[in-house]
DNA sequence: TTCCAATGTGTAACCGGTTACACATGGTGG
DNA sequence: CCACCATGTGTAACCGGTTACACATTGGAA
């Protein structure tokens, strides 16, 4: 592989002559910038990105950091990050942490050591400490999903509480007199969202109480283990909103065999817009999110602040959208 | 951020012994090193990726490049091929080609530019003048589906042929009289072989004629548009194989829009064993490819390859299996 | 005419590691 | 007693870039 040098030497030039050229920094002649470019075509030259980072602290490189790759909202996010990326000249770097702190610690680790130029960041377990010590490292991060709180970094995310308001009303409309909840962890930021949205489109109906709802795990098995517990306490709900798709869908099977007729008997309306939402049969009604522009905003941002031209922390919140389909279409409403 | 030199300052010896306590590499006084790690303590210090990568030509990087990570095939994949990496010091970059000949270059170059110490292609695009361009390189290669045509790198994959025949002979067991096939974009060495093994196994049969394929696209649009074609052309199918689960899911989704009932009239058999298979309605029998076991094995020979520690190109050929399901119980066999 | 800014280029230090090589010491076999 | 090897350590070059700084040259304003 050619060097710099070689360049230098073939274009009769020196090394910092063709390193500006290359940089579009500084003064070019125009004649001399024909001759080295004329020598980087000859030579082949592609200028080294490991010697780059280590002379000039940028990489290139951004590092993705996701609970689990596997689980099906994140493919189409992890998409948009590596398509933004790739336009702008980056790489990326994934990580799974399974929502582990340790494994995040450990690509916390890896991403200082590699210099990183920037992190997104999808995660409930991430303490203000460790972004304290990515910002010292003056590394810019983006979160996906985590609570405004403390805002030390932008955040860009869906408008939870309104998606699940969203799907009450949809399953009011739709005929339901008694409608119940499937939430996801608590220390999740999305999964509270969701719920304090629920409770506030159902407090004021007499048939509410506390007891409709069952916490299960954002798994098909949780969805499917918690509608069990929640339908042999409250038999007589006719509506679920349950906290995610991968639920909704555990669930919906679950029902099936539990000989629970979906939509007639209970409907259901799930959240995140997953692709297999649309493969069930009934079909999944559910709020989507806009998963890839998520991403897609989420990266720029990303670039931006890495590249100096972003200094606040703003906060993006998308709008969510009812799909309805199959599991709502009960004939009641 | 503290760097070697400090360490060796605070330790009182020379870089060159921290280096060799740091990789292990020649003779270190048990007393230094303990002095030398006490000041890497104190100072809380990381050995720096990036200088080790300009100055080793080790940057401890994997390139995956698939299609598309938002297919569900390759979630799991990259999940497993992660995994594997990280338990071995090893970072994943994250590359989506959409089989296109300009951007698997594209990385190509990015990898080389970046010292990247190994790659896992998952391609039908890729020639042998890019692999060689790769081996001039030294960088290892490792292909997942490729055909084993000309091996000059090792290969990890599965049984597709046998597959094939392990699908038609299901469906014929369980009572299928006339079975057809729908195939995946003949460039790619799978859908070949899937079509190879359906005419193995239904050619000695009077039913059987070239008619009874049609080719879609591996996605879920591209079954549902095949499957309406090949069932106008031969109303009297009653049992398909479809090259993969996607088309399968759009085959079964048109197949119920056209008001055939699967299983009864038509049984379906896919191929692949991903997640969505086991959540439709009825649920859909498929073979079945380890793709965990894939990724961690194409994994784990790539570091080998790395490491040194293996010269030969081996061809590692998964088995298979059968999940007979919803789609399959005709109740006729 | 003088001075200064804009333009253009080269030198050399630096980024933070790895490693070849030289050198020292002490024990062992012949 | 000497040669030689295993052990232990330091010096300095090198990996391939970026960039601060010094040093021309040129042209226009004062």
């Amino acid at each position: 592989m050619a060097t710099i040098r070689d360049v230098a030497k073939l274009a009769g030039v020196s090394i910092a002559t063709v390193s500006r050229l290359l940089n579009k920094s500084g003064y070019v002649n125009e004649e001399t910038k024909l001759k080295v470019e004329a020598a980087i075509r000859k030579l082949n030259y592609e200028p080294n990105t490991i010697a780059r980072g280590l002379a000039g602290k940028k990489t290139g490189t951004l590092a993705l950091v996701l609970p689990d790759i596997s689980n099906p909202f994140f493919p189409e996010l992890a998409r948009a990050v590596e398509d933004v990326a790739r336009t702008y000249g980056y790489t990326v770097l994934l990580c799974n942490s399974d929502n582990q702190p340790d494994k995040e610690r450990g690509y916390m680790q890896v991403m200082r050591q590699r210099y990183v130029d920037g992190i997104l960041f999808v995660s409930h377990t991430l303490n203000a400490r460790d972004l304290e010590s990515m910002s010292e490292a003056k590394i810019p991060i983006v979160m996906l999903d985590r609570s405004p709180a403390k805002v030390i970094c932008p955040v860009v995310r869906s408008k939870n509480g309104e998606g699940a308001q969203l799907a009450v009303r949809h399953l009011l409309e739709v005929g339901c007199r008694k409608i119940g909840h499937i939430y996801g962890p608590q220390e999740m930021i999305v999964a509270k969202e969701r719920v304090m949205g629920y409770e506030e489109a159902v407090r004021s109906f007499p048939w509410y109480t506390p007891t409709m709802m069952e916490p299960g795990y954002f798994t098909i098995e949780g969805g499917a283990d918690a509608v069990e517990k929640l339908m042999s306490r409250h038999p007589d709900i006719d509506g679920l909103f349950i906290g995610n798709d991968l639920m909704a869908l555990g669930a919906l099977k679950k029902l099936k065999m539990l000989g629970v007729s979906v939509p007639d008997q209970v409907a259901i309306c799930g959240f995140d817009g997953i692709q297999m939402a649309a493969l069930t049969e009934p079909e999944l009604t559910t709020i989507v999110q806009p998963i890839y522009d998520i991403g897609m905003m989420a990266t720029r941002i990303l670039i931006k602040k890495i590249e100096g031209l972003m200094e606040e922390h703003p906060i993006f919140e998308f709008d969510v959208s009812l799909a309805a389909r199959g599991t709502t279409r009960t004939g009641r409403g």
